[in-house]
RNA sequence: GGUUCCAUAGCUCAGCUGGAUAGAGCAACAGAUUUCUAAUCUGUGGGUCUUAGGUUCGAAUCCUAAUGGAAUCACCA
């Protein structure tokens, strides 16, 4: 058990036998101003025992000094007791965390959980908003496992619909034959390049009717570009062969490009689903609807939905014309889903403007007696934002992912050209570590904030090194490693359980650090917030900087204390390596 | 208009189920290397936690209202 739980049982025992109460104990770090680990609170006790706070506190303290190898002592700042852990105890909990192999990893629950994210369209190649939600998916998904489930990764990529039929009109007129090898453009971007180029003639089209008098909504609707493309989609969907061979030969360059890009910044999945193949799911799912009375036909056919119990509204799930919409889609995606994997819980990584959609769909599954519902859980993202306002693609103000992840990249290699430990490295290896680097700053930078809440994305800040971002703590794992290394060739045993009895505050700061890791990766998992680790390991890396800048680890002369800031450190590497890699971010040896 | 979410230092963000003098990073300024990686460390300045009420021994945190902002409410996806 570790000390905190240890400690909390202790207090529960105080209060039974000194008062004879039996209360649910809740500690708290004890803040930095004053002397000790952790604080209990003695303010709501007052009442019931009709004690001054300070008395209280006072007794529960000395109890706790009589009766509890873990306190040296404590003192009492009005309501607040707090207690100091023995320095014994804290080397016990570094020698149990150096034993325990899988420390930070729950054991197998038996519960499986798909985890869906990235979810792109083939008509653009990714931008920052994909970045966030491939970054958050992919780190959701090893955070999953570290807690004990299975975990499955999977892409529904929109390959289907309008808009890619925009990019393949604009290709039709303007292509001339291009293609990504005789252009040199990377497949998703060349498909883009035809988005915007159909937009902008579209964009004009309207232009020119709303001039000749036309309102500006029908004229956006009766534009001939936008006509066309309505037609050319009920060609796809009939299997026009010549439609049919474009949609395949584009979207071909598309995949191979999301694939490069995935592949560079290091997100994968179990399984791709193609909305082509999914849409037209879900039809059977609304004639089931019917059946059971859930749904309900209105005069012109549509299907229909009453959510008002649910305090939501009506809700359409089926045109009049028997053509389905997007929740129709949904319904049966998500039926097929579950029968393939048979998974006990279900997380969409999507962006919060679907929040709506992603009621309606749960709320749906419910009254229709899924019994996977309850396992269904919308990961609502917010926005990002740029200085310069909201991301538009059609407007080309976005920010593409590939230029982006080559910024960061280069940037690292400037720094770690100007003072980098790479002399040694080969050009292979230097080049890995700029991309690692590069990508630890980008992936820390977009992980760092709450994914719920909508975050400004500024430029110059992501390609930033130093401070709150990833490379610092991909530097402090370095900087580690090179004591490590250092260590080793002094002959200092890395391995072994140590034995000291005194501690600086900083080392039993640094082994109460390590030991919240567990609770950390609980917490990160309950409230789907990769933002916890990030939070986790820069304030462990932070800590172990001021040890470092404070407390010589080589040069201590005794060589018990010797061994055990080396097992220190080295545990405090390996727990930054750890939690890194719950973002999906890697460290080097030395950078 | 309905619903949901948000408002904390110049900027970007932490602040868990209410607890002590509200914390980091960036930016600004001043320092630290004969010694383990200076992508580091130390220090200084900077706050009526949007406003007004309420609950409480105690509120940035909970409740109500106001103000400002965002998303959504399509027979679009």
């Amino acid at each position: 058990m570790n000390i905190e739980n240890q400690l909390k049982n202790t207090i529960q025992q105080a209060l039974s036998s000194l008062f004879e109460v039996s209360e649910a104990v809740t500690l708290q770090p004890t803040k930095k101003d004053f002397e000790g680990t952790y604080t209990y609170v003695t303010f709501p006790l007052v009442k019931q025992l009709r004690k001054n706070p300070v008395e209280i506190g006072n007794a529960i303290g000395n109890y706790l000094l009589e009766n509890s190898k873990l306190v040296s002592k404590f003192n009492v700042v009005q309501g607040f007791l707090n207690v100091s852990i023995a320095d014994s105890a804290w080397v016990d909990t570094l020698n149990q965390i150096i034993t325990d192999k899988n420390f930070g990893f729950l054991p197998k629950n038996g519960q499986s959980v798909m985890v869906e994210y990235s979810s792109p369209n083939t008509n653009k190649p990714l931008h920052l908003g994909h970045l966030r939600n491939n970054f958050l998916g992919y780190s959701i998904a090893q955070i999953l496992e570290a807690n004990g489930y299975d975990v499955v990764k999977t892409c529904l990529v929109n390959d289907r619909g309008i808009h890619i039929c925009k990019s393949m009109l604009a290709y039709q007129k303007y292509g001339n034959g291009e293609t990504p090898e005789s252009s040199g453009i990377k497949g998703d971007h060349l498909a883009g390049k035809y988005y915007v180029l159909f937009d902008k003639d579209l964009k004009q089209e309207v232009a020119e009717l709303v001039a000749g008098g036309m309102p500006e909504d029908e004229a956006k609707k009766k534009a001939p570009s936008i006509v066309a493309a309505q037609e050319m989609l009920i060609k796809w969907e009939q299997g026009d062969e010549e439609v049919v061979a474009l949609w395949r030969k584009m979207n071909e360059w598309v995949f191979a490009g999301f694939n490069e890009t995935y592949k560079k910044i290091g997100v994968s999945f179990d399984k791709t689903y193609y909305e082509s193949n999914t849409y037209l799911l879900g039809k059977d799912v609304v004639e089931e609807g019917l059946q059971k009375g859930i749904f309900f036909k209105k005069e012109n056919g549509s299907v229909w939905i009453d959510l008002k119990e649910e305090g939501l509204d009506e809700k359409l799930v089926l045109r009049s014309d028997g053509t389905s919409v997007y929740i129709t889609q949904d319904l049966g995606t998500t039926d097929m889903k579950f029968k393939d994997f048979n998974n006990d819980k279900s997380v969409w990584v999507v962006g919060n403007e679907q929040d709506y959609h992603f009621q309606v769909l749960f709320a749906i599954m419910k009254k229709l007696g899924r019994s996977y519902a309850d396992g269904c859980y919308h990961l609502s993202y917010g926005m990002v934002d740029l200085p310069s306002g909201k991301m538009k693609s059609r407007e080309g103000t976005v920010v593409d992912a590939d230029d982006l992840a080559e910024e960061v990249r280069a940037e690292a290699e400037n720094v770690a050209k100007e003072r980098g430990d790479i002399a040694s490295m080969s050009s292979d290896e230097q080049q890995h570590l700029f991309n690692m680097v590069g990508l630890g700053a980008l992936k820390y930078f977009l992980l760092k904030v709450d994914p719920k809440s909508r975050m400004l994305f500024n430029p110059q800040e992501s390609v930033q090194l130093q401070g709150n971002t990833g490379p610092y703590i991909q530097y402090t794992h370095a900087r580690i490693c090179s004591v490590l290394r250092k260590a080793e060739a002094m002959q200092v045993p890395l391995n072994q359980l140590v034995n000291v009895s005194e501690l600086h505050k900083i080392e039993s700061d640094l082994i109460y650090l390590i030991g919240e890791y567990p609770t950390t990766i609980k917490q990160a998992a309950l409230d789907y917030s990769p933002a916890i680790i990030a939070q986790f390991a820069y304030e462990l890396a932070k800590t172990f900087n001021q040890f470092y800048a404070e407390v010589s680890i080589l040069n201590e002369p005794d060589a018990n204390k010797l061994q055990f800031r080396i097992a220190l450190s080295k545990t405090i590497a390996e727990t930054i390596a750890k939690a890194m890699k719950l973002l999906g971010i890697d460290v080097p040896q030395r950078m």
